[in-house]
RNA sequence: GGGGUCGUAGUUCAGUUGGUUAGAACGCAUGCCUGUCACGCAUGAGGUCGCGAGUUCGAGUCUCGUCGGCCCCGCCA
């Protein structure tokens, strides 16, 4: 049979338009729905850009053919377009239709296990067992154009700021800091591994070193870990690196971006972002990624408990606890087993409880044993709002923060807008957290980063003191990028992996070719990474990285589409030299 | 690794105290219908109650295990 060749598409059919009226067009598109009156036939296609009624009426020559046209079935359909007498309003080519003089079928359909327009109404689980299906859904098409978008835009920004697009390994080495790494057996030297970036860190910084001053990569991360709804373990990232540069200069950079990138969907960001250390962010909100949307902070109540003559709190207290707390607006209504569950919540989210005290139409009430008068006077002191709830917390310093900030994340839920965006520089990280379990340093952000160098002589004697050049850019609590300035002093780089007990064998087996990088001229530089996914996700105001992602894995890992990960054949890994275990 | 929650027709769900033949809506099939756009009307087909074991005279329902989806904690330099 001759192959039949497609007319070119002058017109998509969500494109179709009042102008389109009366000229002769073919489009193709899958079957959306159909509407049979007998007689007359209505067939909604659809394609890419939207929706377009195709009429089927006495002067169309094979009218058997429509027995053949099912949901999802794929027609070209050439036609003329005409005014329709009754416009639909709520289609964009509603004000017009085409009247088919030929149909061919293209591809028929199986009954589709559930169709496009209702994914909103089906399981994910199912949803990504025909992805296919699920993404020919319009608002699915309208996410992925618009991170195709936005990429292009992010592209053309960087280029024009002088930054340069260059590809390091996806095969490179397993890091011995960070996320568990995704590892690829060499079949060359067995038994040794190859591993999945977690980030281009090091490339970026040779490239540094190289001399590109300014790198972007929009590139894919891997990191063995488990899934949130805001976490896949294969990622995108926007990856930034520069020279002789400064965080001001970074910022502003990002900033500029990212205003552009949320213009695409008429958001005005204003500039510059706000900024906030790491310590205020946890004193004044008990995380280091804050929703500043919530619109009440933790307060200290430490001095005023101290007077309320609690055997509670006094014990508490004389243990050197501190009272941290949140004056909740509207909160003073909720109930008995509301104010329980609030408890219980905290209890999971590892705290010992929380005391509330509200203003009740009948005095003062308090979860704790203590004198209306001081309730009273505390309300009155701190011009408390009567409908407000006070909630409390007495633990030591920062899981009392912790908790605080948890519970405040925790009931603001209901303030969240949408359409609001309240973006925020963390800054001033400490450079090491103590690793409980392993008993020795660990670095907040990597054993790169660099530290103040108003810090520097406290290195040896205080270490936990030392402030990191090191900034996270949040967005209504959610972590979209995180940066830092970097060591390009092999001394001081040497020092902080003896700091982090790294072995001087694996310093050297793991990052000689790093420090050796550092020998040899490395500029001052710094850098960041920008979450893609999840800028996107924020974007689209979607509550899930999987909606933007065309092929996501579920929570544990899996991938219903392809079934992935699977066995491999035995031949496969006797050419690999491994041998699985049970 | 831990906690929560869900799994019944193609889909979304209901299913009483453990009790006869497991229901509804949408979808699907067939027929009728010339202005529908959630078309309408009529008729019909469609079930391994995720899987396995147990308790019981009897299990969709109770117990244990297991697989899978989602949310959270840990983890994510």
């Amino acid at each position: 049979m001759a192959e039949k060749k497609l007319l070119k598409r002058e017109t998509y059919c969500g494109s179709v338009r009042e102008e389109h009226a009366g000229r002769t067009v073919t489009v193709y598109g899958w079957v959306n729905n159909m509407r049979e009156l007998g007689g007359l036939t209505f067939i909604d296609l659809r394609d890419r850009e939207g929706l377009l009624q195709i009429v089927v009426n006495e002067t169309f020559a094979d009218p058997g053919l429509l027995k053949r046209i099912g949901k999802e079935t794929v027609l070209a359909v050439s036609g003329q377009v005409a005014r329709r007498t009754k416009p639909n309003p709520d289609l964009p080519s509603g004000q017009v239709e085409l009247v088919a003089q030929r149909i061919d079928i293209l591809a028929v359909s199986e009954v589709p296990p559930f169709v496009p327009e209702n994914r909103g109404n089906v399981s994910e689980e199912l949803r990504f067992k025909y992805r296919y299906i699920d993404m020919r859904n319009l608002a699915m098409q309208r996410n992925f154009k618009l991170r195709s978008k936005v990429n292009l835009l992010a592209r053309n920004f960087l280029d024009h700021e002088g930054f340069l697009d260059i590809e390091t390994p996806i095969l490179t080495n397993a890091t011995p800091e960070g996320a568990r790494d995704y590892l690829v057996p060499s079949r060359i030297y067995k038994g040794k591994m190859f591993a999945l970036p977690q980030s281009p860190q090091q490339f970026k910084q040779l490239l540094m070193v190289a001399g590109f001053e300014r790198y972007y990569q929009i590139t894919r991360c891997f990191r063995d870990e488990d899934l949130r709804a805001d976490r896949q373990p294969e990622f995108t990232q926007i990856d930034i690196e520069m020279s002789f540069s400064e965080p001001d200069e970074l910022f502003g950079i990002i900033e500029r971006l990212v205003r552009e990138i949320f213009a695409l969907r008429g958001f005005d960001v204003t500039l510059p972002f706000r900024r906030l250390s790491y310590c205020d962010a946890m004193a004044r909100y008990g995380s280091d990624k804050p929703d500043l949307r919530i619109p009440y902070e933790i307060e200290d109540f430490t001095a005023e408990a101290a007077s309320w003559k609690s055997d509670l709190l006094d014990s508490a207290l004389a243990k050197g606890a501190k009272v941290k707390g949140l004056v909740i607006p509207e909160a003073g209504s909720y109930s008995r087993k509301q104010l329980d569950e609030i408890n219980e919540t905290a209890k999971k989210l590892g705290g010992k409880g929380v005391i509330w005290m509200k203003k009740a139409e009948d005095g003062y009430k308090s979860s704790l044993k203590v004198a209306p008068d001081a309730i009273a006077t505390l309300f009155q002191k701190r011009q408390i709002a009567p409908g407000s709830l006070v909630l409390l917390v007495a633990d030591s310093e920062a899981p009392a923060l912790l908790l605080t900030g948890k519970l405040r994340e925790h009931l603001g839920k209901k303030f969240l807008e949408k359409n609001r965006l309240e973006f925020l520089w963390v800054t001033d990280f400490p450079l090491f957290f103590f690793n409980e379990e392993e008993k020795r340093l660990d670095s907040n952000h990597h054993p790169f980063t660099a530290p103040c160098s108003e810090d520097l002589h406290l290195l040896d004697s205080q270490p936990l003191e030392v402030k990191a050049i090191a900034y996270d850019l949040v967005l209504n609590g959610i972590e979209i990028g995180g940066g830092s300035k970097r060591i390009h002093d092999i001394a001081l780089q040497k020092k902080i992996f003896q700091m982090l007990n790294l072995e001087e064998k694996d310093i050297e087996e793991k990052f000689g070719f790093f420090l050796n990088a550092l020998k040899f001229g490395a500029p001052p530089h710094l850098g960041i990474a920008l979450g893609f996914d999840r800028l996107i996700m924020l974007l689209l105001g979607e509550d899930s990285i999987r909606e933007i992602i065309a092929f996501p894995k579920t929570t544990s890992s899996l991938c219903l589409l392809t079934g992935s990960p699977s066995s491999v054949s035995q031949r496969q890994l006797d050419e690999l030299g491994i041998a699985i275990k049970n």
